[in-house]
DNA sequence: CCTACTCTGCACACCGGTGTGCAATGCCGA
DNA sequence: TCGGCATTGCACACCGGTGTGCAGAGTAGG
């Protein structure tokens, strides 16, 4: 082999090569969604023809990209909002289980135009139906406002998220708790309760 | 001439087109940033070659595009928020003016990332600094939380109001006052404060 | 009517990304 | 030591968008 970059190719093993074309792929198309496959191959410290030899095309590659994506996603909200707790402490459980993890689903927010919309926004609506349920549910409940229609409002909040996700340069110049009060701010919920609720996830 | 699809070209002017062009290119980039020059040619009613004669490159059409957006853009914010008006109030009359005419701008919000993530940057760079400094100025002042770095929460509000725009599918689903609120909320500005603002914003 | 100007409708060259084929290389386990 | 396997490093054809050139056709105004 020929590796003068120093990168690490140690314990390949067919899964591996395609988690770590993967992985690459979340980091450039997360900042530069239109990148060709010769970008994510050497980001992912592969030659382009290796990429092809998994994901036959590009749009194979964005794709399983965007399922993996979704489903855990899904995972954390499913574990983070049970029907039985109540809807704004699901939120808040949820944005502090989503943050760690934000830059990874990143990719997902710019990918939605352009190109696959359709198909993107299709994985994507699974989890943002979900998110219009769970403010619903808190309207009815009357721990979340009703300034906006709960399909507004669960969007709003959701792509607050990711907004301030990269718009914070430095990376942990916001941690969860904060990310968590400006959303449940922006749900209507009052400042002193958010501030509990962010304390009260936040570990 | 031969215009059998009943697109209106009258009083053909060269200012005239330059600008129709331009609006096309408003609409059709909003929704699909990677749009070639054919599809904003004949969504103003026009042949790609024709195109070429106002801009003569893609990046010339797009920076001009951008370039007299932002002008708008500053107009607004400078109109709405006068250095003497309490910032809280300043933004909720910048978002009431901005509303009406918030599909023009989706554009930009779709530009930042891609292809001329840079200029585009600077441009947008003049609106995003004046809008921190107002949040500053309410941070100071003690109408606006202080749970966000005000560059941060400005861009979180800021970009609420776009995806509230787009997100709400049938045009008037959403009215000024809603989303003024919704981003007062994000700002941390009480919920009664925030109804009696959109309120006597929305003349 | 003639001129000037715009818009059209092709032609074309160029470029960058995609996807494929194939021989060569290096590694790891039997 | 040998055979299989993943990866490499070219080769290539193909496609779609860009930007240009040029000869027309339609139109408005003097």
């Amino acid at each position: 082999m020929c590796n003068p970059c120093g990168v690490q190719n140690q314990s390949s093993g067919r899964r591996d090569t395609r988690d770590r074309i993967l992985g690459a792929a979340v980091e450039v198309l997360g900042t530069t969604p239109d990148a060709g496959m010769g970008e994510v191959a050497s980001a992912a410290g592969v030659v382009r023809r290796t990429v092809y030899g998994y994901f036959p095309s590009r749009s194979d590659l964005v794709l399983a990209l965007a399922r993996r994506a979704v489903d855990e996603i899904e995972a954390v909200l499913t574990e983070a909002a049970p029907v039985e707790k109540s809807a704004d402490v699901a939120w808040a459980d949820f944005v502090a289980r989503l943050w760690p993890l934000v830059h990874r689903y990143r990719v997902m927010v710019v990918l939605r135009r352009g190109e696959f919309g359709e198909d993107i926004h299709a994985l994507l609506g699974q989890v943002e139906h979900a998110l219009a349920d769970l403010v619903r549910r808190g309207q009815d409940a009357g721990v979340i406002g009703r300034h906006l229609p709960a399909g507004v409002l669960s969007q709003a909040a959701w792509s607050a998220v990711f907004t301030i996700a990269d718009d914070a340069s430095s990376p942990t110049e916001v941690d969860a708790a904060s990310v968590t009060v400006a959303t449940l701010l922006l749900l209507g919920v009052p400042e002193s309760r958010a501030k509990a609720l962010a304390q009260g996830s936040g570990r």
